[in-house]
DNA sequence: ATGAAAGCGCTAACAG
DNA sequence: CTGTTAGCGCTTTCAT
């Protein structure tokens, strides 16, 4: 709309008008087909379609308080660990016939917080994916708008997480069927929830198989955190790196490969996500799959429940896991 | 805002309420400062706070026709080409405090007319990135909405394109620079405008160097087109080829390598669009760049002149285009 | 500088 | 089955 460069838009008192009926029957043609005699209807709807009238969302939402609009927020688009994330959530909203808008939240939460308030009023609910808030900005979040976490859990909140404590276990017997007997985790942001959980699940299951696992960093979760953490895996003398994700691990191979480090001869890596790229990279990363458009898709199910029916209690949802084994990961020298 | 399980926004009323003004001072307060006694403000932005009051976009909209909104339309989500757009798109978007909603067509101009269609009332605008309406749609759709076409160009109506004239001219001389004297152009879809110029551009740059152009398929543009359009340029007996675009390149690299085509010593292989994974993949591929995120952040821009500064004539970009060479070319066996 | 009132486009009672 | 009326939350004349 805005501009008078643009035409006019036919609003229902114009289709009213011109089929000789009442506002609230054009209304009722459209979104309560079952009240309204049938070729009243018919008549309604080809003259709209002649004034090429379609209803005014906004206009329908500020009645209904219902703006068949859910907001995604992601921390960074280009992460191609979201793009499955955003595919899957954004399928889902079009299956339900409803329009997602989607937010980058640049890692920031502040940023996130304010997307949260502004959007707040506009949307039936958030998707937050990774969400960077803390626990009591969630909650309050959660009082204003239906809210469904992506790889993030709380109590009380509806969610969807990876299954985390399989695959690291996937992970760790994997290095250890390999002969290693210690791994590096070469950590991401420090309020990372799933990073927390990965790492967690790391030392549990390290322990159970009986290697040591140690921990460094924070580093960027990007390709650019890869040669400070490549470097101190070597200063540390790592026979087996597990990265944050899975473009940590990308920078990480290349930083090895740069200073003449074999993969996996001298060091096996591992990422978490398996993203577009992991199994393009060389050597072929071995990684932690997930589940990201099935998230995505049940995330945005789970929105709909919370928003539209009323559902008691918020669930949680845990995808499974998977282990890609690739080039990345061998036998202890 | 939908159920009863959230709590009620506050809205103007109430917030006039409390502060003991009327809503239209709480109205001014917010969006007109200067008309407002400067304590009056200071008081009723106080009591806004502490009730968590933010204007509803949704009635402002309705009032103003202006609903600071942007859609972006892409045929893939998933394909990480477009992941710049949105991402720069995404960007200037919130640096002018607009929403930006997007849109997955599917590579479906049904869906994406629809999408135009369903959004048109509730958004300032539209960012239209390798759209697959026909010329006739777009220009109706610009009656409704101020509109921007990404990677693709028409009379009348603002655009962002890449500079395939250049970019053309840059492969086919790198090419003829390593001794090909001919090349096959492995096509996507046929309704694609890029995909047009991309051939117009080859076939003129290699009359222009004198090589020969020869042009197979179409293809799907993902890894899947790989198989077929790879079978293809080895049937022909290729010495170069060149793709759609980077993921059919992959989806090429790995067909030949299965096949035990070496790349590029038997054939050499050229992509478009320089996404994430073109310099992952083995051998890394020579591709010609473009400047995504500044395609998505400059359509944006422009059609936030169209949508509000109502400018004079839709203005066309083009945006540079550089070869990146990598090793998937070498010189003729 | 502030208040009162009308209206944006639509839907939801309520009549008829 | 259909028309009339009121009002969603906000902005905007028009008064004061």
């Amino acid at each position: 709309m805005a501009t008078d460069r643009t035409r006019r838009r036919a609003n229902i008192t114009d289709v009213a008008k011109a089929a000789g009926v009442a506002p609230s029957t054009v209304s009722r043609s459209f979104s309560n087909p079952g009240r309204v005699n049938h070729a009243t209807r018919e008549h309604v709807l080809s003259v709209a379609a002649e004034l090429g009238y379609s209803p005014n969302p906004l206009a329908r939402a500020l009645e209904s308080g219902r703006t068949n609009t859910f907001a995604l927020l992601v921390p960074d688009i280009t992460n191609p660990f979201f793009a499955g994330i955003i595919k899957g959530a954004e399928r889902a909203a079009a299956a339900a016939s409803q329009t997602l808008v989607l937010g980058d939240t640049q890692e920031n939460p502040a940023i996130e917080e304010q997307l949260v308030r502004r959007l707040g009023p506009a949307v039936d609910g958030f998707v937050l994916s990774a969400s960077r808030l803390t626990d009591d900005e969630l909650h309050r979040a959660a009082e204003l708008n239906p809210l469904t976490l992506v790889n993030r859990a709380r109590r009380g909140l509806a969610s969807v997480v990876a299954d985390y404590e399989s695959g690291t276990r996937q992970i760790v017997d994997h290095l250890a069927s390999l002969g290693h007997e210690s791994l590096v985790f070469l950590g991401g942001p420090p309020g990372s929830w799933s990073g927390a959980r990965r790492w967690a699940g790391l030392q549990r299951a390290a322990a159970r198989a009986g290697l040591t696992a140690t921990r460094f960093g924070p580093y960027a979760p990007t390709l650019g955190g890869g040669p400070a953490a490549a470097d101190a895996a070597v200063a540390a003398k790592a026979t087996a790196v597990v990265c944050h994700n899975d473009m940590l691990a990308i920078g990480v191979l290349r930083r090895l490969a740069a200073r003449g480090v074999a993969v996996p001869d001298d060091v096996s890596v591992v990422g978490f996500d398996n993203i577009f790229g992991s199994e393009l990279c060389s050597p072929a990363l071995t990684t932690l799959a997930e589940r990201t458009e099935d998230a995505g898709a049940r995330a945005i199910q789970v929105l709909g429940q919370l928003a539209y029916q009323r559902i008691a209690e918020p669930p949680t949802t845990v995808l499974p896991t998977e282990l890609v084994v690739r080039s990345s990961t061998g036998p202890v020298r």
